[in-house]
DNA sequence: GTCTATAAGTGGATAGAC
DNA sequence: GTCTATCCACTTATAGAC
């Protein structure tokens, strides 16, 4: 039963941290929420910052699946469509980490270097998929370009949902779909004039 | 000297959630560091969030001024980097706002719709600049690629100072300068041939 | 493993004297 | 306008019984 109660812990928290953010929820909320005792919590977790570090690592291990690079072949237009995918579902199921990204960072040095590493991975990724377009003929970019655009998809993919939420969006699972085509859209104008055009019509079908 | 110690408490208050972080700071650490009691901090603002009203409606006020159109005549390249200073540099006077962005508008119904404000003419803005610069032939974009654009120059100015401090970059300073680059490298596939080497010269002389 | 009880501290906010 | 004193609510975290 300790890892049942382990793995509840664990769920109600990322539950109610995506929900009301993790400054709002204290340890005494979650275990209220699972109708144990706060020292029963506290018998199984060091404290909040252990929850979530355990959360980050779950958090981690979707990422690092996400950003595999998928096959031996070069990239498509249709494969970066689908690892966004992934890469957006991951940050929604943690959207908690995103949300207050500066903030949970700034009190652990741990969470501080590997969430670095995954942007670094992510980075690499961005760039090996748009070589492999431009190797394939479908994107003409220069290093300048290719490395800014690269930068440029992380910071919308990392934060798409926060500014979802500024804009006061309402349906934020509508908010992935939009999110992923923004990013499509930093290479549209790299793109063949054939891809151009079959983007810019598949991106209108994809938001309505 | 009701002013003085007004205007003094909203100063401190800027510059420690700046340095700190908004929820690092307490109503108690900003009296303390000016050295004057609690009681007298509430007899000036009803509560904490009183003062965060006080600071967003200054930040306000330099944003409208930044984001206004600067001239009768069509805006150049040149036009869009002085602008973008004002705003990258108005972001930064007043970064706590935007370092816990959900989490302050959450807290604040006002506030939210005050921000949205402030980005829906952002996006004008946006759109009037690129649409100079269509009107001038050194742009050329879609409409839905120019919407696109608009959209991503928004997340890229307001998330910025966040993806570098997420990525542990030491000079805070620096990353104003490399936003503005990230920026002006989300127009560069759309731009003539000639403006478009142009920057991509220039954005490589302006970080070093 | 789980609970009860509680210590120790923090933050927001107010009353009332000066 | 400003200070002292203080209250209340809440959070984290631990000790010790079961």
């Amino acid at each position: 039963m300790a890892r049942q109660t382990r793995q509840r812990i664990l769920d109600a928290s990322l539950a109610m941290f995506n929900a009301q953010g993790e400054p709002n929820v204290t340890t005494n909320h979650i275990a209220d929420e699972l109708e144990i005792s706060p020292g029963n919590l506290y018998y199984h977790f060091r404290n909040k910052d252990d929850i979530i570090e355990q959360l980050f690592a779950r958090f981690e291990e979707r990422m690092d699946a996400a950003l595999a690079a998928p096959e031996g072949r070069l990239p498509g237009l249709e494969d970066i469509w689908l690892q966004l995918h992934l890469v957006f579902e991951a940050i929604w199921d943690y959207r908690f980490l995103y949300r207050d990204l500066v903030e949970i960072l700034s009190r652990n040095r741990r969470l501080r270097l590997r969430f670095a590493r995954i942007l670094k991975r992510a980075d690499e990724q961005a760039h090996a998929v748009m070589r492999g377009l431009s190797q394939g003929g479908v994107m003409r970019a220069s290093s300048a370009e290719l490395a800014a655009t690269a930068t440029n998809v992380l910071v919308i993919a990392t934060f798409w949902l926060n500014y979802a939420a500024a804009r006061g969006d309402k349906d934020e699972h509508q908010a992935i779909r939009a999110g992923i085509v923004q990013v499509m859209m930093l290479l549209a104008p790299f793109l063949r004039d054939a891809e151009r055009l079959h983007l810019n019509n598949l991106t209108r079908a994809y938001i309505d």
